[in-house]
DNA sequence: ATTGAATATAATCATTTGCTTATATAATAA
DNA sequence: TTATTATATAAGCAAATGATTATATTCAAT
């Protein structure tokens, strides 16, 4: 069969860690483009540690993995986990969240960390 | 397209209702086979107020039904449920939980429901 | 009517979660 | 070298979660 099954317990990790809204979205947003956590502090209007902590669960997950670029940290999907086909698969469902980026562009903002 | 978005938001719910290896295999077990609490209770080897919560989720969300049989009480999937699309897609990526019922008929409490 | 079986609900409790504040680290710029 | 920016980590705390025990409800059988 064509679809890779992965252990029950593995994918309820999984859709636990997606199954908050922030992580989510970020999932959703880092699937069409990478970013880093000051944009992601300014999409979500919340703390620093709080979207770092958010990504070092998808990180430790596998989600996601980080590419060190100067003084920023760019972030982007991990498409080679093995939850990568299931990702996307849920990502399907989701309504885009271009708009997000687009905001911060308005504002002069998503420049800022390139 | 033919892919169904819905909210994010209830997206996240969602996946976080299913974000527990308990939950999840009920769904599992469910897409193919309806089933009541006792034997929920048998095949998680947990209280029978703990499967009624878990299950009380999964209908308040609306992933489940309930028909009353006599005294049982017969669980499915709500297949008319906005996110059943999602669900499908969710558990084509599960290893198949049949042999769990396989152990209930086994043991003869399979058959107790009916 | 009474008993028993299947299920639901309520109260309680320990664990987990996600935030906050404070501080540390790492790279850049002055 | 010092200051600044981006990010990480640690500690603390309130809220949410999932189990347990005890009790209520509902239907069936006697």
């Amino acid at each position: 069969m064509s679809e890779s099954t992965v252990e029950l317990d593995s994918v309820a990790n999984i859709l636990k860690l997606l199954g908050d809204k922030t992580r989510l979205t970020m999932i959703k947003i880092l699937d069409t483009h990478d970013a880093c956590v000051c944009e992601f502090v300014e999409i979500f209007k919340t703390s620093q540690p709080a979207i770092s902590q958010h990504i070092r669960k998808l990180k430790d997950a596998g989600l996601v993995r980080e590419t060190r670029r100067g003084q920023w940290i760019i972030y982007s999907l991990s498409k080679d986990s093995p939850y990568y086909p299931l990702v996307q698969d849920l990502l399907l469902h989701l309504p885009n969240q271009d708009f997000r980026l687009k905001e911060l562009e308005e504002q002069g903002l998503r420049i800022s960390c390139e």
